[in-house]
RNA sequence: GCCCCCUUCGUCUAAUGGUCAGGACGUCAGGUUUUCAACCUGAAAACAGGGGUUCAAUUCCCCUAGGGGGUACCA
């Protein structure tokens, strides 16, 4: 066995890769890459009422897009169960653990009482020390383990620091069900133990299964991994993350157009940070990326900021790599396959030439194919019916003139389309802002949509910018 | 209830026993652009409260308040 470092995500499949365990899987993975170690994935899949293969891919394919790359085979707990079961008997054996023949309703019990006297509510050891011949005929055991009464816990957190746990506040907790299937705490140690993990990273929802997995590390003789508990996200009120705050799953983030690199570079600095470094490539936060420098406090999701950020990306990304992400997403998008079929094989190569005044003005990848709609107008270019109810005679006669003359630009990019409404403007001695307006509206249906035609439809700005906006005021409440 | 963790601008955060408490997002005001976006400049904006320790605390200690997590034969 070698010092090198390895790490491990350890999702369980009951959902989607949410956004939090997102963030737990790129801790991992810039660890791992940082020392030059390896990131294990483990899918803990115990709970199989709740666990799902639908979920199990949703993770998978989560991971990869947001090309966090995880190093061997997965590993599934639930086929690990006969050597968790395997552990639990050894403990049996050497008198670290015991047979419980307690029932549900003796439990409830007793958790009440202690709660009521103010004490740690838990198993109260009836069955520690009781002689098994005492036990009750018909009734499947479950094993608990023999949590240390005495003295105290300690865990040495690279997060948390150095947390204490009074060891009577650990009550035995069971590793094996009557059932003869593992438990949570019991599984992870095996597995992380097997799979020579040596940093565990992980939420810090878990700060207090470390002491019990602690203790369990300490019966078995085994070297415990350094620990590592990040704390967790809330959502922008600042209470748990909720669906309207951001707790989707990463498939969620995609859907709306947002690239990996900024979700990366978002994630990381919630929690993280390394002076005043904002953005950063993924080979500087190699670099910086370290235990030490996590924050020790809840970090609020926010949403502007991604999206801030995520346009910085947009801007950055090469124009034939944003049309092929445009490419994979329309399809995914409500509406998706209408779209898709609108834009056709000619669609792409305009989007691709019109790209540079297109992704400076997108937040996202779907504002940026909304913004860019005006370019899959059906030939011949007609006025949209819904538009033309809301222009007068005048502005139909005037988008009449216009539409042939556009026709003949091709391809449309910023640059052509501006020059020759900017012409026609001209040659007829009309306001260009006059022309613009009831453009756009003409050919997306839509009034109020910003995007490239705002930049038409403000370029006559002698015409003051206060008369554009009740223009489009009007034709937004007819 | 009990145990554990947390608390710097609205948000993400930096730093320090003595600083004008720094940066970023957002906001506001300008500039650039015959608009928008992008970009540039500037401004407002924080040490939760109370006690200590100290010549000096945002920084160290204690308490309170608030927030979060855990408290299963879930993971």
């Amino acid at each position: 066995m070698s010092d090198k470092v390895i790490t491990r995500f350890a999702p369980s499949p009951t959902g989607y890769l949410h956004i939090g365990g997102a963030r737990t899987a790129l801790f991992n993975w810039l660890y791992a890459k940082h020392t030059g170690g390896k990131m294990l994935l483990r899918i803990e899949d115990t709970d199989q009422a709740r666990s799902t293969e639908g979920a199990i891919l949703a993770i998978l394919d989560g991971l990869r897009w947001l090309e966090l790359e995880w190093d061997g085979e997965p590993v599934y707990q639930l086929a690990r169960a006969e050597r968790h079961r395997e552990i639990a008997e050894q403990l049996l054996a050497e008198g670290k653990a015991y047979r419980c023949y307690a029932s549900a309703e003796e439990l409830q019990a007793m958790r009440e009482k202690a709660r009521a006297e103010g004490r740690a509510p838990g198993y109260d050891g009836t069955w520690r020390h009781r002689d098994p011949s005492e036990a009750p005929t018909g009734i499947e055991p479950a094993i608990r383990f023999k949590a240390p009464r005495e003295g105290e816990t300690v865990i040495e957190d690279r997060v948390q620091g150095r947390v204490v746990f009074a060891n009577k506040e650990l009550d035995d907790l069971v590793i094996l069900r009557s059932d003869g299937s593992p438990t949570y705490n019991l599984s992870v140690v095996v597995d992380d133990h097997d799979m020579n993990i040596t940093h565990i990273i992980r939420g810090d929802d878990h700060l207090t299964n470390a002491a019990r997995q602690s203790q369990i590390y300490k019966a078995l003789g085994w070297e415990t991994p350094v620990f590592a508990h990040v704390p967790l996200i809330h959502g922008s009120d600042g209470a748990k993350l909720s669906k309207r705050h951001g707790a989707l799953g990463v498939d969620a983030y995609r859907a709306m157009g947002y690239l990996p690199a900024a979700l990366r570079n978002y994630l990381v600095r919630l929690g993280w940070s390394h002076g005043d470094a904002e953005i950063m490539s993924t080979e500087e936060m190699i670099e910086w990326f370290d235990l030490d420098a996590i924050g020790r406090s809840a970090a609020r999701f926010d949403f502007v900021k991604l999206e801030t950020l995520n346009g910085h990306y947009l801007r950055e990304t090469p124009d034939a790599e944003i049309v092929r992400r445009l490419k994979a997403l329309v399809p995914e998008l409500p509406d998706g396959a209408a779209l898709n079929a609108r834009i056709g094989a000619e669609g792409w190569e305009k989007l691709e030439r019109a790209m540079p005044g297109l992704k400076e003005r997108a937040k996202t990848l779907v504002e940026l194919i909304d913004n860019a709609t005006f370019l899959f107008a059906k030939r011949p270019l007609t006025l949209d019916e819904e538009a033309a109810k809301l222009l007068d005679p005048q502005g139909r006669d005037l988008i009449a003139q216009l539409l042939p003359r556009l026709e003949a630009v091709e391809p449309w990019t910023l640059k052509e389309l501006e020059a020759s409404v900017r012409s026609f403007a001209e040659e007829t001695g009309r306001k260009l802002g006059k022309v613009a307006q009831p453009l756009r509206a003409a050919l997306t249906g839509k009034s109020t949509s910003p995007g490239i035609f705002d930049v038409l439809d403000v370029l006559g700005r002698e015409e003051s910018l206060a008369r554009l906006r009740d223009q489009t005021a009007v034709i937004k409440s007819a």
